[in-house]
DNA sequence: CTGTTAGCGCGTTCAC
DNA sequence: GTGAACGCGCTAACAG
């Protein structure tokens, strides 16, 4: 069906050796480079990845495994990925596993079934099990946003415990008191360093931590509703509410329109992660915003260096590479000076 | 460096053949199957997908291509077509042009290269050009979202027009004379059917359309900004405003907050898509939405479907295949009563 | 049920 | 600069 570098052999009288030259820029005569082409031009013909891939052993591409389509950090994230790669002669083949690890562990193998130069993935959990089959296979491996407990990696992320703890500084500042934080459970990495950023900022302030102030659980919008549903209908409730993650805020958004609850009048509030959102909500809100361009593009370039490193060494020193990005906070108008 | 067949051959001692069938699911001896079984644990042995695809000229992958993938729209569809090609043995590979026109053609190569078996996709525009070499190698594609001008093709589309009457014909029957459309450009599909829808529910209420209520531009957040604004500031300003895509809604909506301008009562707005942003905004947005799980999931089926035909007969009737999805409309508070 | 033998389409030695 | 031969890892006929 589709045209093979036989067909253009037999089209130019050339040899295969030949032609495999000229599609890979080797030196051919320049009468020879014109009929390649014409013929190529007249058979529609296209190198065919998969046969180069068997050949050469390599596929110039790059596996990216994520936890979700369906999320804003996600999207951003593999746009400049993808930009970066491409300007160096890779592909990508996008994944998500739908925070389901088990889908996670199968979509991994499904990559490496496509024989991908090397791995960037957003793992769902600290536990580095599923990626096994990738370090058997010894090709390159850079996480993103997580870290895992249990193995040292190449990775992007950003100072989360930092960026929790100026949130709630600002908070603090302002003179609140009592505030509280809306985090996914212990077994999240980002929802640890989160949670130990806004027990820090207390601390500084010699603020007890009240229990009943953290609402642990999913990183889901029905999470932050709930939470910021139960928050507001408390007694005693908090002056001010760290949603410490993207769904968590649109869920805690939706939360204090459907209660009727003024911001920052009756309760002070800072989201995390989508700039656009602050302005979408009115007034304002206050987010912690994490540099997502930056991060991709870092990630990228750490991924491509490792390309790099495998090909020259054979087996050196591997170097784990930990990058720590600096998020920066938007200043909205959802937060009440109490002072 | 990896395990190959040839390896659990000369553990197993047996064939390249049977071992073949017990990968493919063929009968082999239990015995057999057993040291197989073995020897692939022992080995971390796994399916060279590539040179399987080469053998087979077949990839059991679907390559999807978006126009963009920081689009709440994209993200849900694209998880829901993995899904239902997943339960039928169907991997994907995911690209998105970024809206750009030259990347959507390279991408596409990029998929035809990887061998893929079929072509899902979202066009960015009305011009089939860019598949010309899908048609060549003759794989079905799928269209989502857009159809082609110049071709017939199987596609999965919501009514756009209709949606669009439903959703001016809302405002029409709340009393509101002056209405207005923040919109694509010609040069777009689904622009130009809601515009047509727009002009539709006008016409049956008899009302002149005026073009300084007509606001086309490029489907982008800032568009929908720029185009609210001087809406806003019109001296005979529309009572009510439908902006027909995701991101000028979005792009809307905050033009609307930092005009301080409130709704319902100085003007009236319905957006489109994103069902959860309508109860983020306060009072909650009038909204079109599209079925997007359905979409996604009709797009899967259509094409397994092809993918069987194409199996089975030879070079019989292609018969397109035109699918066409109802929308339908989330009630908010956004809409003044003015009768 | 199993083994042998050809390819699948391309890259890569080597000689020429 | 060019050509022939071999191998990449697997499947697909055939024989046995």
């Amino acid at each position: 069906m589709a045209a093979t570098i036989r067909d253009i052999r037999d089209r130019t009288g050339l040899s295969l050796a030949t032609i495999s030259k000229y599609l890979n820029g080797g030196n051919v005569l320049p009468e020879n480079r014109k009929a390649i082409a014409k013929a190529i031009e007249e058979l529609h013909y296209e190198v065919n990845e998969v046969a180069r891939g068997l050949a050469t052993r390599r596929t110039k591409t790059i596996g990216v495994l994520i936890h979700s389509f369906e999320n804003v950090f996600a999207g951003t994230i593999i746009s400049n990925i993808e930009n970066i790669l491409r300007q160096h002669g890779y592909g990508t083949i996008v994944c998500d596993c739908q925070g389901d690890r088990d889908l996670e562990a199968e979509e991994l193998l499904f990559l490496l079934g496509k024989r991908v130069d090397g791995i960037i993935t957003i793992p769902i959990s600290g536990d580095s099990a599923y990626l096994k089959p990738a370090f058997e296979r010894n090709i390159p491996v850079v996480l993103i946003d997580r870290a895992f407990s249990d193995r040292e990696m190449d990775c992007v992320l950003v100072d989360n415990v930092s960026a929790a703890r100026q949130a709630v500084q600002v908070l603090l500042e302002k003179g609140h008191r009592r505030v509280a934080i809306v985090c996914g459970d212990e077994s999240e990495f980002t929802a640890r360093e989160r949670l130990k950023g806004y027990e820090q900022a207390l601390e500084e302030y010699q603020i007890a931590s009240d229990p009943a102030l953290i609402k642990r659980g999913k990183l889901t919008v029905e999470h932050g509703y709930l939470s910021m549903k139960e928050l507001l209908e408390m007694e005693d409730r908090p002056t001010a509410v760290f949603m410490s993650n993207y769904e968590i805020t649109l869920g805690g958004i939706v939360a204090v329109n459907e209660l009727s609850v003024a911001f920052p009048d009756e309760i002070s509030l800072i989201g995390f992660d989508n700039f656009l959102l602050s302005k979408v909500v009115n007034p304002p809100l206050w987010m912690v915003s994490q540099p997502m361009e930056k991060i991709a593009i870092t990630a990228a370039r750490l991924m491509l260096e490792k390309l790099d490193e495998a090909e020259k060494e054979d087996g050196a020193k591997p170097e784990v590479r930990k990058i720590i990005l600096e998020t920066s906070i938007f200043r909205g108008e959802s937060i009440q000076h109490l002072l």
